[in-house]
DNA sequence: CCGTAACCGAGACGGTACGTCTGGTCTTTGA
DNA sequence: TCAAAGACCAGACGTACCGTCTCGGTTACGG
């Protein structure tokens, strides 16, 4: 009996949350992810700080949101995995462009401080996951795909783990720091996955 | 040269910094990395703010050193990975604990948490990468330069890179929480890692 | 035009004012206005701390503040000084009266506070003069101004100083507690002051 | 073992001592009385914090004491009141001079904050007294001495009451900065304490 | 077309924790 | 053997935000 209130979301105002977005997005790229504040977004938006707490449930998900809605703006960016019949080549393109977004500061920031509130918040996980790594991984797994029905991978594989195989190294370094991200590193990644590590085939 | 007041480090209290861990341990256990604070702390250990303070730049790092001391104290954990010839078998081993690991709350807590704020701190994730990472790719490192010479693995290759190819999948789906980490997937890793995903070998 | 960011006032919670006031004069009475906190009174009181910070610039001024809220409740106390045309025999009972004051704990406690953070804060000093001394100097003002007119006091004299005769080395003895309070003082004084302590009269 | 020592004041260093005198002195001149640490007259001083500790039990004493050492070094400075036979003009003439010396900063900062002090701290107030106040009141005392045996005053007077009568409301002046303290103030006050307030002789 | 129920901007509120500062005590080290 | 140096426990300081709560005002239905 305490609130049980929805709020009524064909009153929302499109103006405040669209000034919200662009007050988040812009602290963010000011003073960085940590020092934004849900006061400071609601300050800078011109927005009663309820507002932000009447649609979004913390300060991630509302940069989260806003990020997406800038993404959204820029739409059909989600272009495929060009197929030239060169898996290998493809797969080197197409993991040299995420290793240029990985170290353009512009994407860096916010989404690194997402994925790091995702880490420990599994709610948010899951939006980041689902909303921003998924769609791009299909392009993998449907690249993936046609390389198979072309008989260029071996049978029976199961596609998300191969193309985990791609992905998670590079998110490894990216996300730990460990050694820098370059696109030798991407092409060197693909041969490996590709071809194996080891001198025997495999036995089966 | 860096600071203006650098503390006498050979006057400090072991008695202080060994309560300061016990008590971050504690507390993260209890409640959670996100809702211990660093007067938790203080208050839990019988110390004074600025003791800690004065040796820690922030409540990670506290963190970061109560869980090394920890693992210090359970030294000689950090055994070889074994080598029975059959590198196969001993990655799949190694790889299966570590999704134990993963998996099991009681590290998978404060590891996630210090994970986390590395992902937005550089100077905490070096200092997570330098000392609780590493040494541990450091096994991977040597199992394979073993495997290398006995012939196992393909000449050439960056080794650096090819434990990547294990160790990079794993944390991904630690990390992002994408799908469950299991045996199994720890199996399948190392077998396309090992033998590749392409039907054609390598051209060279 | 003082602040950059001026409370809104009509916003005001009373609750909150009188709670902060009742925790103040209650904790003063308790363990005395040196071991008196901000933190312990809006504990006290229920309050945050911050509602103390947004309407009062120190611990003394709420302390004033809650003191004169309290003398308002117990209001027309400020009784006019009588005037049965024995102008010694009046200023004696005053003073007598004054000097009970001065002795009493419950009065003599918070106001001794305040009149030392006084002597070192000048704009404190400026609202205990006015708020709470002037008031009762104010008595002694007209009740001299009533003899002048009578002729009983010498013409031309400055009244404001002539009242300082009777109050100034109260005080003195009071703050500086250098000798006791005594109502034979407080006669004495009333007595030296009226008739002076010269043998001749006055040259002019 | 734990204190009860009594520190053994035959080996007490001088040196230390006239450096915490100048650096308290310096101190508060520099900053004031208020923002004046114990910590920083030690470090000042080139000093233990525990020397200071150990010597005096307040910031307050040690000031004092720094303060008459100053005094006592410019030795001979308590002059007598003159006796020129006038006992209202040697007044006036001290009287103006006590007005001077509290309007100037030099005298004033120091001197106001330890009365302060004082006010509510009675041990501290009574050594104020008694080694900064008491002194110069015997100067008066003396001095009304020798207008009384001269027959320049009213027989049997309390004369501590009569100096009362001109010191006090100087004090009140200067403690509680009702109204400017000047030279006329000064000589009215003379004039009235003299002669008096009333049209009337008393009666005995 | 006029009430009334929402959302809205604004910001005061009770809280919690921050990082700093100082008070007094205790410990180590060099002269 | 003492004093310098300063680490230690303790806890108040004043600030920053949190998330909740009024408060008017301003839409935008729904009777």
């Amino acid at each position: 009996m305490t609130d049980t209130k929805a709020p009524d979301s064909s009153r929302r105002s499109d103006r405040s949350r669209h000034a919200i977005y662009e007050a988040a997005l812009a602290l963010v790229a000011e003073v960085g992810y940590a020092r934004t504040t849900i006061e400071g977004i609601a300050a800078r938006a011109g927005v009663g700080k309820q507002t932000i707490y009447r649609w979004w449930p913390s300060k991630a998900a509302v940069l989260l949101e806003a990020y997406l809605d800038l993404a959204g703006q820029a739409a059909g960016d989600e272009t495929e995995i060009p197929d030239t019949g060169d898996l290998a080549a493809d797969l080197k393109l197409v993991l040299r462009a995420t290793v240029d977004e990985m170290n353009n500061p512009a994407y860096d920031g916010p989404t690194r401080a997402l994925a790091a509130e995702g880490v420990v918040d599994p709610a948010l996980g899951a939006q980041f996951v689902e909303k921003l790594l998924d769609p791009s991984l299909q392009l993998y797994a449907r690249r993936l795909r046609a390389a198979e029905e072309a008989g260029g991978l071996r049978p029976g594989l199961d596609l998300r783990i191969a193309l985990e195989l791609f992905v998670g190294p590079l998110t490894h370094r990216w996300l730990l720091r460990t050694l820098p991200l370059t696109h030798d590193y991407a092409d060197t990644l693909v041969d490996y996955a590709l071809h194996g590590l080891a001198t025997e085939p495999p036995r089966s």
